[in-house]
DNA sequence: CTCCGATCCTGATGGC
DNA sequence: TGCCATCAGGATCGGA
């Protein structure tokens, strides 16, 4: 999915373009999202506008003004604002239609996503225990080292933990442990507080560089204007099992850690 | 509290 | 060509 760069891309391409749009309808398709959406919008929503689109983690808030839109992109979810007369595809579980004629069109093949509403989202249960925005105050190397004391837990994994640090995913966090020379396995409680500030500086970096590139697209990706993001051209290790390390010239292995990937440079992550 | 595996769902891909 | 297993960018839940 969309992880913290994907997300960004996708805010700051619909914030101009839906700050001060009037909701004229919610069209449900399939409300069998990863929770089902609430009937109760449907009746809400209407003659509401948007205020402005913030970002909490891997969360879209669209702020209403007496509460806000909360959309998750799951894991293969896009948004695009269309005409809303254009045919949905079959894997358009909503649109949020307004009233020039135009429409926020979630497409959604594998119904991880969600939408969802809340009049205090900051407290939601979802997003209320969220860790540090990691390109914002609060996130650093000695945040990072005081979370991580006497956890067993694989640094790649840690990473993943949004209750740590938000909106990173599997993507960053193996270019992140890469580019400070961290073996992706290695148990975060033994990782030295000068090894954190390093991971740190990394995660605001290929945080920074990914956004520059609108984001990775690896399948089903678009930001709001449709196109792919560009950061897969400057990975370093995701998916480039058996290629050779740009820094070392090894070859870059993989890691099964659970159900998900790790990949890193044998020679440069310890 | 921490950790790990199962789980939701669909589609792409590769092996046979 | 077809069939099957495996793997995907997430995040919650339950059990050990």
């Amino acid at each position: 999915m969309p992880e913290l760069p994907e997300v960004e891309t996708t805010r700051r391409g619909l914030a101009p373009l839906l700050c001060g749009a009037r909701i004229a309808a919610l069209i449900v398709r399939d409300p069998r999202l990863r929770w089902p959406i609430a009937p109760a919008l449907k009746r809400l929503l209407p003659g509401q506008t948007i205020t402005k689109i913030e970002r909490r983690g891997k969360y879209l808030l669209l702020d209403l003004g007496a509460g806000s839109l909360i959309i998750h992109l799951g894991m293969s979810g896009s948004l695009r604002v269309i005409a809303a007369e254009n045919p949905p595809g079959a894997w358009d579980p909503f649109d949020i239609a307004f009233t020039d004629g135009q429409c926020l069109r979630m497409r959604d093949p594998r119904r991880f996503g969600a939408l969802l509403y809340s009049e205090d989202p900051h407290h939601h249960p979802l997003i209320k225990n969220l860790g540090p925005e990691p390109l914002e105050t609060g996130f650093s190397g000695p945040y990072l080292y005081d979370r991580a004391r006497y956890r067993k837990v694989a640094i790649r994994d840690f990473l993943l933990n949004g209750h740590i640090v938000a909106g990173i995913g599997n993507i960053y966090a193996n270019e992140a442990l890469f580019e400070a020379g961290i073996h992706p396995s290695r148990a975060a409680g033994r990782i030295s507080l000068v090894r954190y500030e390093s991971l740190a500086t990394a995660i605001v970096d290929v945080l920074n560089r990914a956004i520059a590139a609108g984001g990775t697209t690896l399948k089903d990706f678009a930001g709001s204007d449709g196109r792919p993001g560009y950061f897969k051209q400057q990975l370093r290790v995701y998916g480039r099992e058996g290629e050779p390390c740009f820094r070392c010239h090894g070859t870059i292995a993989r890691l099964t850690m659970g159900a998900r990937s790790g990949y890193y440079c044998p020679e440069c992550q310890h």
